[in-house]
Formats: structure tokens, C-alpha cells, sequence
DNA sequence: TATATTTGCAAGCAAATACTTGCGAATCAT
DNA sequence: ATGATTCGCAAGTATTTGCTTGCAAATATA
């Protein structure tokens, strides 16, 4: 259960992208992570360890809670990749708007 | 082999990655595609599908091939995604130039 | 028509993934 | 000191992934 380990990898699991969306508000110890979830605390566990492995959350012990942080600065890479590509939506979505504006200026009544 | 296939799952993959840049410059046909990997025609293959099914490209019959194109108008999800923690790397960066910037103001000679 | 090219489908396999349960080690509260 | 809370480690399992090889269908070329 350890070979690709990156940044897309790991936000390809929705629970992972949930907990990232959690303690990006906040930090936030464990349990009270795995309370938010159906599954067991093991399972999210995992999923911490995963996200801290990739770097995207530092664990910062207090006392006997582990406390998971935030650390989101390598989502820029994914940032990065998707932005190449941005081309292909803006132009959708520019062609609703013109059709959007088409339909206010013809006299249509529907 | 079907389960979650949503665009986050699909650009996990590396290679599908690679595919994606190879064919955002240019429709091409599967053959064309599997060429440039070293895995088997087989396996680009699925990752051909996977891609498909979740949206990110459109296959036309041409003859006997059938032509790989682009659609990448859902990486605009990846983007909304990412978007919203954009703050995390965006201080990382402004920081660094603080500094950078100190550098140069500072009376350093290193 | 015979042959080559392009491709999908199916079976099979090793590894990774996403879980679970059980246990034990710290730490904290009473 | 006793008991509760927080949490990691380990073992075990089902499913998914990423890949392979073999085969057949459709289309193009000679």
C-alpha cells in the first residue's frame, strides 16, 4: 500500500478531499476527523497518513491528540496542470454566454 | 475495473495524463497514441476508455481508426476545486518574494 | 481474393487500494 | 493508581487497478 504517492493520487479519493476541506478551515485532531466519516477510524487514519505523506497536512502533536494542519502549497501543481488546459472550458463557456446574450437580444418569446 | 470514474480519479494516472497532453495538441488515433508508450496497445487502450467514460475525450470513427479528441471541459471541476485553497500556495509565494525582495533591499554579501 | 492494419473484447494476474477488527502504548482525568 | 481517551501498528480481506497475451472483427491495400 506505497508506491505512487503525489498530489493527484491523492486527491482522487472524494473522503480525502473531504478531509482536506475540513482542516483547511481549521486544524483539527484526529477523531474528530474520523467522527465526520462513516468509516473507522483506522480507515481515515490511513488517509492522513496518506495526505502528510504527499505533504498536503503536517501533524503537530498536543499532548495525546494529534493535530492535522492544513498544508495545501502543492496544489499549485495540480493548479499548474489543469491551467494549460484552460483553454477548452472558457471556451464553452463563452459560447453559452454568447448564446445566453443571442437569446435576450432576438426577439424570441417563448 | 468500474467503479468510481469521475475526472479527479481519471487525471490520477500519469500516463492518462500524458495521453491528455498528447492529444490536446492534436486529435490522434489510438494506434498513434499507444506508440509513444511502452506499455501495450492493450493497456493504453483502457486508459483510452477510462478517459472516455468519464468525459475527457471523444472517439470518431474514421475508416478502420478511430481518432482520440480532447474534451477537457471538465477539468474545469479541477479547477473550481483547487481554486478555493488557492490562498494556501498563493501566501507561500508572496512570502518567498518578500524575502527575495529583502534580499536585494538588505546590505548582504554572501 | 488474399493479406496487412487498426482496433475491441475477454481472460488472467500481480499489485495497490480501501477497508475492517484486535491490540497495545501513551496521555489525561478522577 | 485506576480508568477513560486518543491514536498507531499489524494482520486480514474484498475490490480495483494496471497490465499482459490471445483472438476475432472490421477496414484498407495488393
Amino acid at each position: 500500500m506505497e508506491a505512487r504517492r503525489d498530489v493527484f493520487q491523492a486527491i482522487a479519493d472524494p473522503t480525502r478531499r473531504a478531509i482536506i476541506g475540513m482542516i483547511a478551515k481549521q486544524p483539527t485532531n484526529v477523531n474528530t476527523i474520523a467522527d465526520r466519516f462513516d468509516v473507522s477510524r483506522q480507515a481515515i487514519s490511513l488517509h492522513l497518513k496518506i495526505l502528510a505523506e504527499c505533504g498536503l497536512l503536517s501533524m503537530k502533536q498536543q499532548g495525546r491528540e494529534r493535530i492535522c494542519e492544513a498544508r495545501l502549497e502543492k496544489l499549485h501543481e495540480v493548479n499548474e496542470w489543469v491551467t494549460q488546459y484552460k483553454q477548452f472550458w472558457t471556451q464553452k463557456l463563452d459560447a453559452l454566454e454568447n448564446y445566453l446574450n443571442n437569446l435576450d437580444n432576438d426577439d424570441v418569446t417563448i
